[in-house]
DNA sequence: CAAAATATTGCAATCGATAGCACAAAACAG
DNA sequence: CTGTTTTGTGCTATCGATTGCAATATTTTG
């Protein structure tokens, strides 16, 4: 089934007007006559006409779409982010398409290499496993807009927006060394993420602070981005199977938050008497869970309405940009019972 | 800054061909001989051709794209849904615009006249505040394909695909009554929702079967789909002021019970003792609650696969559907200490 | 009242890709 | 060696909308 629409051509003949007068009269070109504009008005309008947006875009060279690359819709964090982008383009007539990479590299490349022809810009969150830029880094070089957001990296230029990683997790260490904790470990998404190396720094520097020794056996990263609950269950059963373990656990990512949740309430761990736990986390009822769940929040919907701000800015702007703008939102921390000091 | 991408013309030009040859050897037209072919391809590759969506879209009439509306990303009943849809999209080659309509029937009336140029088909989930149909039967008029999802209809035709709402307000009704809760209330979205009424036939038919006086200022309804706290926050007031309270509650929208039970923690109401409550939703940490969630849960994530498999079958269905189909997904009731018995 | 200026409108090319048809060269038949 | 078929390629119109330029009609000016 095909979708039948009214096109320019329609008005014209049943005006017994040339295309080119629809148009302008349409547009308000200054060229029509006020009689001649008010008839084709009128009459589009009791057609229900729409310009057809593939024809646009063939002539104008864009399409007035957005796209956005992130590893999963369902997870609150990106979907407070794609709710800001939308708001944003949807107030200054853009349209988003979303792609998912699931934090595979190949699904990355992919939905790049799809986008590129079909967007006017991007808005990048990169996978878990991406490693090399190559595939954005030619879009970039052919002029492709691309702003990206919560996971940069420094190797590519462009405008970016992220939080400020080293800060939430630093606060949170050391928020755990307050209340007792010296043997907190670190679960985060593999460290070629510059936020992930940006949450160890915090975890590292307050720890440092504290003179408490550093250990590796306490740091572990999910390569897939904790997406599965099994990834997070070997990581915990690695943790709880060192001759000693720790009593505490930074996570950094939504995801592997949740999972870790998930796993000391089945495994009928105490929370936080036999293991603490704070993670970053942008869902919405952490506060009710019991116990409640200390989390690091991010400024999601903000993030998403600056990155697209930047990017309609970049994509409309006359001359190349030059100058890039690194927004950094701050986190915030709420200190909940799942991090509050043990009573063991 | 525009981005400057290969066309079949600059391909031509370099290799001396025309236009048309090139065409017809990246399509591996019988009509082109293998060297061509293979000179051709080779090059395409090198040069990383993309062909332009916008041209093929107006040439062949189509955009490979799939619109769907809905209130708001951000519920996870939703994102869900678009999870599944994205991935049956992908898997046949389409693309996915999305529309959140807040429950604002302008927004939804503006939304559909939005996506109804750029789309090949439309997958719908109405508005709570939506009372005419008069834009989508327009569409359908003209022969755009459309799947009804969710908030369904029973005023136009189509494919549809719902949960068994009827069942899961009666399970949840009959499921509170057994634990010995007579004074129950219903809280929904507005009953111009064909799943509302359906809801609330459940929740009536428990009611009666157990010889339980229907009372009027039990039943409540939020216009706005208990999008904001403070809608919320209002029918509790009011049913709380009642001379003779509720015990219970069935809440019948996502955002509603995440509300209610919000409320119900900041008022220190004690659940299930002072209210009990129950409610459809599909947040991923009900069960962990303090205390734990009671739930009637969809099959959110099916019901977007089969409705972008029905959609995308009627898109490329050489004749005009005739026999819709009508999907009824089983939701899954999980009872949980927030219905539990009282013991006051 | 003729010439010039202005106001309206239409023609045709264009954006990138496709496809019907025409055409030339090569292969084949008689 | 001419006439027909086959094979490979190019020309051109098309999708819907825009826009530079040409063309006509109308008004103004000297």
């Amino acid at each position: 089934m095909k979708f039948e629409s009214v096109t320019i051509k329609d008005i014209a003949k049943v005006l017994h007007l040339s295309t080119s007068t629809v148009s302008r009269a349409l547009r308000d070109s200054y060229e029509i006559s006020e009689e001649t504009k008010k008839l084709v008005v009128a009459y589009a309008k009791s057609v229900n006409y729409r310009p057809n947006p593939s024809a646009l875009n063939l002539k104008k060279r864009r399409s007035r779409t957005l796209g956005i690359t992130i590893s999963e819709i369902a997870n609150s964090f990106f979907s407070q982010i794609i709710a800001g982008v939308e708001s944003v383009a949807k107030e200054k007539g853009y349209n988003v398409i979303i792609s998912q990479t699931f934090e595979n590299f190949e699904r990355e490349q992919e939905a790049v290499r799809n986008l590129s022809q079909s967007v006017d810009g991007m808005l990048i969150s990169l996978s878990s496993e991406t490693k090399s830029m190559e595939h954005i880094q030619q879009l970039l070089d052919r002029g492709m807009p691309i702003v990206f957001f919560d996971r940069i990296t420094k190797t590519v230029e462009g405008h970016k927006v992220r939080s400020n990683n080293f800060k939430g997790a630093f606060d949170a260490t050391q928020h755990l060394i307050d209340n007792g904790y010296k043997k907190i470990a670190f679960i985060g998404n593999p460290d070629n993420l510059a936020i992930i190396k940006e949450r160890k720094r915090g975890y590292d520097e307050a720890l440092e602070q504290h003179q408490i020794t550093h250990r590796q056996d306490y740091i572990k990263y999910c390569q897939h981005g904790g997406l599965s609950f099994e990834e997070v269950e070997h990581v915990m059963d690695e943790l709880l199977q060192l001759s000693d373990p720790p009593e505490a656990i930074l996570s950094c990512a939504d995801k592997i938050t949740t999972n870790c949740y998930r796993y000391l309430s089945k495994h009928a761990i105490k929370i936080p008497d036999q293991m603490a736990l704070i993670g970053f986390s942008n869902l919405d009822l952490t506060e009710f869970l019991n116990p409640s769940l200390s989390i690091i929040q991010q400024k999601a919907e903000v993030m998403g309405t600056q990155a697209a701000e930047l990017l309609i800015q970049q994509i409309e702007s006359k001359r190349p940009v030059v100058e890039y703008s690194e927004i950094v939102l701050e986190p915030e921390f709420f200190a909940r019972d799942s991090s509050a000091p043990s009573h063991q």
